[in-house]
DNA sequence: CATGAATGAGTTTTCATTCAT
DNA sequence: TATGAATGAAAACTCATTCAT
């Protein structure tokens, strides 16, 4: 079996576990021993990969915050005005992939572990600035000078509006999450947009 | 000399030590020894008060959820607008008990407790229910059919600027978050009021 | 059967275990398991007096030196001349006690651990200052500033005898160890003591 | 391009990483894993050269042994009186290859080792008859039925005063090390010599 | 000849929980 | 009422060793 090149393959196997496991369980308390088997592998192999259970969380984040950088790229790239654009980053906000309960519980446990963890924490810091830089670029041409306290306003709404998806119970569809966010925009924004 | 009517005493002093380690953990991984150490008595009596480490965790989270609502109920009492009673709960949200680190970070670690405990969920779901019947109560004379959304984003808000409050870095301050969303409100209920 | 005042006999128990374990392995790899076995407890109430193997392992060696200490100012205490002195600490050396197999296989032991362990080094060079000025005490009437380089050769030798006990095969009695070190004292202090 | 008569030259990096890395460690505590990267292979190699850690170990231990025996017998080649012989074990003992702390850490570490291998015991025990018969040689024309007791003592002094260097703090040169030890011989040998 | 891949067995450590007193 | 004593179960992590290529 052992071919050469595996390393990516098994990383990734675990990364994706990980994401698996930590939405199943709905917290962080997943043991390496279940992400490894969800990835069809020893919990060895996947410590002499990550080197450790933390750096596999890390991982998992990344991962998931790539997803939604790309997502999120991929949306502005057709966006032409500055409220589409605006609208380009709370669709992806509240895409199918990051709607899933799945990742929102991974979500919720990876700020959980930003209290604790500088490499979690530092991602999740890199992910709100980029958050804030691409809001403010698509306000700054509609608000000016008020275009800083809006962006601060939607993103903290859509954090809400995703965090508050985590309870199951009482959850809102994607497109009423949307419009949710959208309807305050356009608030912001006034009439006239 | 073990005095009568102890329980209260005990069980008062376990749920503040919860809130405190959990607080200053900034995770749930705290230890029902460290819990009881911090409330000054051992781990067993701990055990003997609350039957195990989940209903100490519940126990410390229902008495979060009853503090917030007093400060709620008590800023709702001196309220006699519908816009002073939505000031109200937003203020009572960022209230300085609400806003201390460790209480975010309790509140946050309760959250994910949420995704796999029945107990947790029900506490978070009632919080939610009384904070949106709350906001509606001040938004249905302003906006009438246009309430429940509203009541739904300024909910979601608090929540989302709450919840970033958690990243200690980069955090706004008590009264930058009440301006922030109250603008958002100004902005739901137009600009006459 | 849980009484109090239970942990100065546990802590007593573990430290002779560990002795006995080392003595039997011969080398410090010995488990926490099978020495709280060996003591007859789990091996978490172990971990729960000492706090971790290190700890159980220099508790251990200091155990030793005690020992070796308290038999040597007891040989001392009946020692009236200045070469009776030297006869005494050569004789406590190797007592009985310190020539067991066991013993000697955990000061081998020590003495590789100490290569890593601050704790354990810091010990050994109690161990070794202690020796170093009782022998300069027995050296410094008759030899005055020779005792010094004497004391030094004494207390290698003392060292490199007990040491070479360490290979079971080929060694001396302890009545034979005691007679090679005299000699040598002797040869030190010249001829007319 | 796997290159023919490797053997020699894999096992012979193998020894050395495996002195250096004992001696960097200061203990037996050393993975091959970590040896096979200090000799440039993959451990799978390791274990193919050499059967198993235990046998890498003895390897390693003969190879000092064996450095050991060399510069005895150079040494030697050069003394032409029975003193001068004994000098030039005791010089040979504390030259500067053996007197390195990785050397010593190594040997050390054989001692504990040949507690448990019988390889390791058997190389010690054949590096202790070489030592014993070399002093007896030099020995037996200056003290004839005294000597075996002469070469006993220095033979357990030198080991003594190298085992003492282990714990590097306080530790003596080489230089302070051949005179301490001459000392004793003179006074072995009687001032005439 | 050489290695990346893979793991089973074992080690320390932690902790909620129980119990006799 | 209160606790020190005690442990079983589980977790992270390590490592020598094997094997297909």
């Amino acid at each position: 079996m052992p071919k050469l090149g595996m390393e990516p393959i098994r990383r990734d196997a675990l990364v994706k576990a990980t994401i698996a496991e930590i939405g199943a369980a709905g917290s962080l308390d997943v043991t390496v021993a279940r992400i490894a088997k969800r990835a069809g592998m020893s919990s060895a192999l996947a410590h002499h990969y990550f080197g450790g259970k933390d750096q596999i969380l890390v991982a998992a984040m990344r991962h998931i915050l790539t997803l939604f950088g790309a997502e999120v790229r991929g949306a502005l790239a057709m966006a032409d005005t500055p409220r589409a654009r605006i609208d380009a980053i709370v669709r992806a906000s509240f895409s199918p992939a990051n709607f899933r309960t799945e990742t929102i519980g991974a979500w919720l446990a990876f700020y959980v572990q930003a209290q604790t963890s500088p490499d979690a924490r530092r991602l999740l810091a890199i992910y709100r600035r980029r958050m804030r830089s691409n809001l403010l670029a698509g306000f700054r041409p509609l608000l000016a000078d008020r275009a800083e306290i809006a962006a601060e306003t939607v993103g903290a709404l859509i954090d809400g509006v995703y965090i508050r998806q985590a309870l199951r119970q009482g959850a809102m569809g994607r497109d009423d999450a949307v419009i949710l966010v959208n309807k305050c925009v356009t608030g912001l924004v006034g009439e006239g947009h």
